[in-house]
DNA sequence: TCTGGGGTCCTTTGGCAT
DNA sequence: TCTGATGCCAAAGGACCC
């Protein structure tokens, strides 16, 4: 392990709800809780105001609603929260070549490798100054844990939270780490917890007094193994900038169970299809396909079938989810269907060259839009759909969201970013030519680009910052500091 | 109260080849 | 030729993470 705490976990505040506070002014210190709406939603991020309510994420939404009544709930916008990991991972890459993101929120980065720091006050700084302009950049704010590994620089981000930052001092990790509870640690979930629990074990020094020869005893070796070094807070893994992908699946809950074996089947094959277009998307294909199942009572299984080479013939694909379908039964109604492809080996475009023609036909027709949100398909065919939470633009009103929308109305509230107050609100016709779907605008203003000199809006704050903006927000889409309503 | 979606890694079991 | 050890692979399930 390293003498200086040189590894550094970001995590973003409650990133989903703070984006969507900072894009909406008028649900700035509200509870906001973002997740799946429909009936078997669940809960992805709450913002702090509503975890006083003791709303918390993987929670199902209607025992949410139930919590926090008042509560503004929205659906996650994956497209827009990307827009701004990518802004933050560039302020991570600036940092270091090394730096390994975990999810869209979080991410480790070994200063050390990026010559960034090299002891603990380099460390330090490094972190105030990632956080300002983590600040400066999105308009949100980010927690910075520093340590000798990984490991412990994610505790410290976790102590950290919200908008702080800790230094775990080398030296002082067992110390630290001693009376925390077991399921402090990472890869101790539920059930692992509760075995070590019944087995008279809950804190860290007690993991460690119980030794090596116990813990796998108790849990396996490779788990057994891996939870004693933690315990004596020895982790030596390495920051991986890059990782290859293992596997490409794609499910759907849906809102009622399905019980009819047509339809059962029918699905089966649209999840194929988008399966293979996500496994053509990244470059990819495949050996084993796999099938999964959770029926009404929640139980899950899965059945898999691996071919004698790769493949990203969506009609490969779609015969093999057939037959492990035709093996389930699904008397009594499923829930959950999803298919998946492991085994990937990356194509070659030769490959693809032979068979692409009549496969890419096959696939067109099904759109990925169909599917935004989880919803059923079959419904409302041509009119045009609101979704709450959605930015729109009107011609008259300039640019805002949809607050909510039914019974051939759509309410927008009309705001942007730099709105100091709440946006007013106005309620239309569901097909009002005036108004139109508009993308999500950047949430720090952002000065147009003169072909050299500084930018004058940003030379306060962020002087230092390099100006990146992702593509889809360096274009002309930028407009939000000067359309205010 | 009723449990998403997208992943990763590990364990167990059984078949098969050496 | 039979048997055992060994090791690999496939299949299934489960825990965990964000």
């Amino acid at each position: 392990m390293r003498n200086a705490p040189t590894i550094l976990h970001l995590d973003m505040d409650a990133f989903f709800a703070s984006a969507e506070q900072a894009s909406k002014p008028s649900l700035r210190g509200k509870a906001v809780v973002v997740g799946g709406l429909g009936p078997r939603g669940v809960v992805a991020t709450a913002s702090y105001e509503a975890r006083v309510f003791g709303v918390h994420s993987a929670m199902p939404m209607a025992q949410a609603r139930r919590l926090a009544p008042n509560a503004a709930y929205l659906v996650p916008r994956g497209g827009f929260y990307k827009l701004i990991s990518e802004q933050v991972m560039g302020l991570l890459q600036a940092l270091s070549p090394l730096v390994e993101p975990l999810s869209l929120d979080e991410a480790f980065v070994d200063l050390e490798a990026g010559q960034a720091a090299w002891d603990e006050a380099s460390a330090r700084l490094a972190g105030i100054k990632l956080r300002a302009d983590i600040r400066a950049v999105t308009g949100l704010t980010g927690s910075v844990g520093l340590a000798a590994s990984k490991m412990l620089a994610k505790i410290a981000s976790e102590q950290a939270k919200p908008d702080g930052l800790v230094v775990i001092e080398p030296g002082t990790e067992r110390a630290l780490l001693g009376p925390m509870p077991v399921r402090t640690l990472p890869g101790v979930g539920p059930a692992t917890g509760d075995h070590l629990r019944r087995a008279g074990i809950s804190t860290v020094d007690e993991l460690a007094e119980a030794g090596e020869a116990e813990l796998v005893r108790l849990l396996g070796k490779a788990h057994g193994h891996a939870l004693y070094a933690m315990a004596l807070a020895h982790d030596e893994r390495p920051v991986v900038a890059e990782r290859e992908t293992k596997s490409v699946s794609v499910e759907d809950t849906y809102d009622v169970d399905i019980h009819d074996r047509g339809r059962v089947g029918a699905e089966v094959q649209r999840l194929a299809d988008r399966c293979v277009r996500r496994l053509r998307g990244a470059g990819l294909s495949g050996r084993t396909i796999v099938l999964k199942v959770r029926r009404y009572d929640f139980s899950t299984l899965t059945r898999s079938e691996t071919l004698r080479g790769p493949t990203d013939d969506p009609g490969v694909v779609r015969e093999a989810a057939a037959r492990l379908l035709e093996a389930v039964d699904t008397t009594g109604g499923v829930r959950l269907l999803g298919v998946g492809v492991s085994g990937l080996a990356d194509f070659t475009q030769e490959d693809l060259f032979a068979q692409a023609a009549g496969e890419l036909a096959a696939l067109e027709p099904v759109e990925e839009a169909e599917h935004e949100g989880g919803e059923q398909p079959h419904e409302q065919p041509a009119e045009r759909r609101w979704t709450t939470g959605h930015d729109v633009r009107h011609a008259d009103f300039g640019h805002g969201w949809v607050q909510g929308s039914g019974l051939g109305r759509v309410t927008v509230r009309f705001e942007t970013p730099q709105s100091e107050q709440p946006g007013r609100v106005r309620t239309f016709r569901t097909d009002d030519p005036a108004l139109e779907p508009a993308d999500p605008l950047p949430l720090v203003a952002v000065a147009p680009r003169r072909p050299d000199g500084p930018d004058e809006e940003l030379s306060d704050q962020a002087s230092s910052v390099p100006a990146s903006l992702p593509k889809s927000w360096s274009g002309n889409g930028g407009g939000g500091a000067t359309s205010r309503p």
